[in-house]
DNA sequence: AGAATATATAAGCCTAGGCAAATAAAGCCT
DNA sequence: AGGCTTTATTTGCCTAGGCTTATATATTCT
């Protein structure tokens, strides 16, 4: 098969197939929008925003314990960091504590507020997610994450 | 099979299964941040940031010629929609002209200089996509798009 | 130790979206 | 026609992230 037109065919879409409403990445903006608000809404009640619950979960995970680890991980602005932990600080829900060896920075822990509410944001997060995946079954759900996983490694 | 551990489960995810960062939810929104960031930097030499790009797309295919119609398509703030259109007006690549009938309207259009961008956009878009793509069959692709429908429409 | 460099956070300014109220023009109802 | 409701857009105010600069503290290198 030497046809121009398949042989050398690698790629996904081609200017001719290409339909950016319906394509991967008209569909995922949609999508994650989608989910970001009805998370939110799940979230109101407990008066925390879906930005809110990234920083929450990234902390009670232990995934990191300071500011800049935060950032680093998630890609965040260090600025808006700052102000992001000042209001959930304000909130209660996390501490900033001296860390011993370095007094630039602090680490982060929730406080028993912050731990109280970690399980229903859990299961909020979850309950959402459940939503949007009905009707798939274990088998398409992994195969789902195994393709926005290597999407990520081919960033 | 009556075990209650899969006898009833019709959900993807259960709170011992659940781990956010991993789940579809946390993959999904690391992906959209990435895509949105490397279709920033591939639209940077054009001066048209990704949220404008999504409007000119919109335009250009006919999917909405008002500002209200672009709204409602990509669930937009109305107050912002006006000020993104008075930008990509300043910019030259949009143009409002008086709607015949309703004097409360404009219809948009894209001027000279907007259609002579459109091709671009859409081949950065796409390049972007194909980007994160590599590696993917049409079969994996065209079953990702399905997936992605799936969870729009369970939305 | 002292200087240069790197790291962590914070503060200031800018942009942009969300929400609510205002305005204007249709559409509808009698 | 006159009044009520709906639709389309605009404006003002608020919040929040991005970028740049400032500040304090560590680290490294002579």
């Amino acid at each position: 098969m030497n046809s121009t037109e398949t042989a050398t065919r690698k790629e996904v879409y081609d200017l001719k197939s290409y339909d950016p409403k319906r394509s991967i990445g008209g569909l995922l903006g949609r999508v994650k929008i989608e989910i970001g608000a009805t998370l939110d809404a799940e979230l109101a009640p407990l008066d925390i925003t879906g930005a809110q619950f990234v920083i929450l979960m990234s902390i009670a995970l232990g995934e990191a314990d300071s500011a800049c680890e935060l950032c680093k991980g998630i890609s965040y602005d260090p600025g808006a960091m700052t102000r992001m932990l000042d209001r959930l600080e304000r909130r209660g829900l996390v501490r900033r504590v001296a860390h011993p060896n370095d007094r630039r920075t602090s680490n982060l822990e929730l406080t028993a507020e912050g731990k109280a509410v970690y399980p229903k944001l859990r299961a909020s997060a979850m309950k959402v997610l459940n939503r949007f995946l009905r009707g798939f079954t274990q088998k398409e759900a992994r195969q789902l994450e195994s393709f926005l996983q290597r999407m990520l490694e081919n960033g």
